[in-house]
DNA sequence: GTTGAGCGTT
């Protein structure tokens, strides 16, 4: 994939990830890897990628071998312009429980980097995580009563990027993708829901007619049962109904 | 062709 010919995590044993935020959709670890790796011995880049369309999703995984090169990566890369847009570097925590992770490497990792980074200078990107983070809580504030359930949702919800999708991120296209794969998928064992779909291919029609009449409701529905029933007596085929109209 | 908060693949 988007290793270096390697399958799987290489070997987080004694490798610093690195996690590159803010980084164009059309960056590849190709184009990270002579970047970091010009600070430090880089073992691995990883890029993850969308399971569904494939497209990158802005972020990736740069493992070095020290945590002295990781630093001064993250001291040197963090907020450089890459492919026009500002990167921000940090080290990454594998998953919830990295800091459980036989604090072999990333704890005291933190522990060296946080007492050298306080030494030397306060996060040069900090402005920018805080904006984020500011904006976020901003975001929060409008709606506690649904981040309740975000919070709650996210916690049991072992699936991160999932969550992240569809709490996060409004991603019309995702979500259309997604909900139109389910659509298809609930629509092939229900044969018998076939009028379904003509109802939402006819759904400005449809809310024309209001709810509120009911009996011109019922009596469309009829009508137009009939009318289908009579049109095609042996398969409904919604698809081929909805390429006639 | 698009988008932009975040933490990863066997």
């Amino acid at each position: 994939m988007s290793h270096f010919g390697r399958a799987g995590p290489p070997d987080i044993r004694d490798t610093y990830s690195l996690l590159v935020l803010n980084i164009t959709f059309r960056t590849t670890a190709d184009d990270l890897f002579p970047l970091f790796d010009k600070y430090g011995k880089v073992v691995d880049v990883f890029i993850p990628r969308d399971r569904r369309t494939g497209d990158s999703r802005g972020f990736a995984f740069v493992r070095y071998k020290y945590a002295d090169e990781a630093q001064k990566a993250v001291d040197k890369l963090d907020g450089r312009v890459v492919d026009g847009r500002e990167i921000m570097v940090q080290f990454a925590k594998y998953g919830p429980d990295a800091e459980r992770i036989h604090k072999g490497r990333i704890v005291e990792l933190v522990e060296k980097l946080k007492g050298r980074s306080r030494s030397r200078s306060p996060r040069p990107s900090s402005r920018y995580r805080d904006d984020h983070r500011d904006r976020d809580y901003r975001r929060r504030d409008c709606s506690r009563s649904q981040d309740r359930y975000d919070e709650r949702y996210r916690g049991r919800d072992r699936d991160r990027y999932r969550s992240r999708s569809r709490s996060r991120s409004p991603d019309y296209r995702r979500e259309r993708r997604r909900g139109r794969y389910d659509d298809d998928k609930g629509r092939s064992p229900s044969p018998n829901r076939s009028v379904s779909p003509p109802s939402r291919g006819s759904a400005s029609p449809r809310k024309s007619v209001s709810p509120r009449r009911s009996p011109s409701r019922s009596r469309i529905l009829v009508a137009r049962d009939e009318k289908e029933r009579s049109t095609t007596p042996k398969s409904v085929s919604p698809r081929g109904r909805s390429d006639s109209q």
